[in-house]
DNA sequence: CATATATACTCAGTATGCTGATTATCAGCA
DNA sequence: TGCTGATAATCAGCATACTGAGTATATATG
């Protein structure tokens, strides 16, 4: 039986756990204390006013059932506003706050430093094919979970 | 800002979600429900019989909160036993059973094709430049976490 | 031996992630 | 218009992962 150190599963996980780690730690020296996940989502609302919870879902590559309890979150530390869609009685807009927006410069340069740290085992060239050859195999693979990532297709990435 | 599709920490964590999908697909047609964690868990329990809880937590890198839930799950599926050590009347010493053997023989194809499915974006040369880099990235950050990937130092990994 | 410290495990609480079901609403079509 | 199928969001339930605390037991030390 192959050792479990040298599947790409295993591996993969222990990465993720440690960069969840770093993160934490980074970004908790900088005074917040938000999560990767709700970093990633809080970027992509800044970036897209006015974005559904399925658009989100899909541009970070997020379940759908996750995304919900994310924004909970991010709502109620007052961080994004969900309002009803008015184009969309089903639908919720997300609008970061200028306290969401506070948050996000105070903790870029902790996010950027989580970063670097995950890949301070590597070379400068190896960072580099690392991240190639990272996002080489995602792509090959995107379509097999239940959270693919997808661009915001519709107009909906701009509606305020 | 940097995109979070260009930050490591955001493609693992989406690869490892493509991973554990894989792995659940593959290995539920293979006719079982068992999880990455619990396979893990499960091949380091059949290699080092009598293993404690956190001396296993060591070896496959979980903290050792997780440990006691996978365990738990373990044992309800009765591919392995939980008993009081011997030597050690705070540590439980964990056995696989006949059956948690025949489950590891039955899903060890799917786990294979699962590893393989995970990669299949890279060539070979490329699967290899991924796991060595990969394999250096996480020894350099391995202390990081709470759960850090620890060798069976004591004599633990084989008391029977 | 008695005590102080360390260790093994467990539990409560919180945050992802997923499956599958439900509700409200929208959009296409007879 | 009325019905049918699709879609947005939510919820219940389960399985990781973590923080921090508590209990039982072992070990080291005076």
């Amino acid at each position: 039986m192959k050792s479990v150190e040298e599947m790409p599963g295993h591996l993969v996980r222990r990465f993720q756990q440690v960069a969840v780690a770093i993160f934490h730690a980074e970004v908790g020296q900088a005074g917040s204390d938000i999560t990767p996940v709700q970093y990633a989502a809080l970027v992509a609302i800044s970036t897209n006013p006015g974005i559904d919870q399925v658009t989100l879902a899909g541009l970070i590559a997020y379940d759908r059932t996750t995304i919900t309890g994310v924004v909970d979150r991010l709502v109620h530390k007052g961080l994004i506003v969900r309002n009803a869609s008015t184009t969309d009685r089903r639908a919720r807009a997300l609008h970061i706050t200028s306290e969401g927006h506070q948050t996000l410069d105070t903790i870029a340069p902790a996010v950027e430093e989580a970063q670097e740290i995950m890949l301070r085992g590597l070379s400068q060239d190896e960072q580099k094919a690392f991240m190639h050859l990272l996002q080489k195999a995602i792509g090959a693979v995107n379509d097999l979970s239940r959270a693919p990532m997808r661009a915001a297709s519709k107009g909906t990435q701009r509606d305020l």
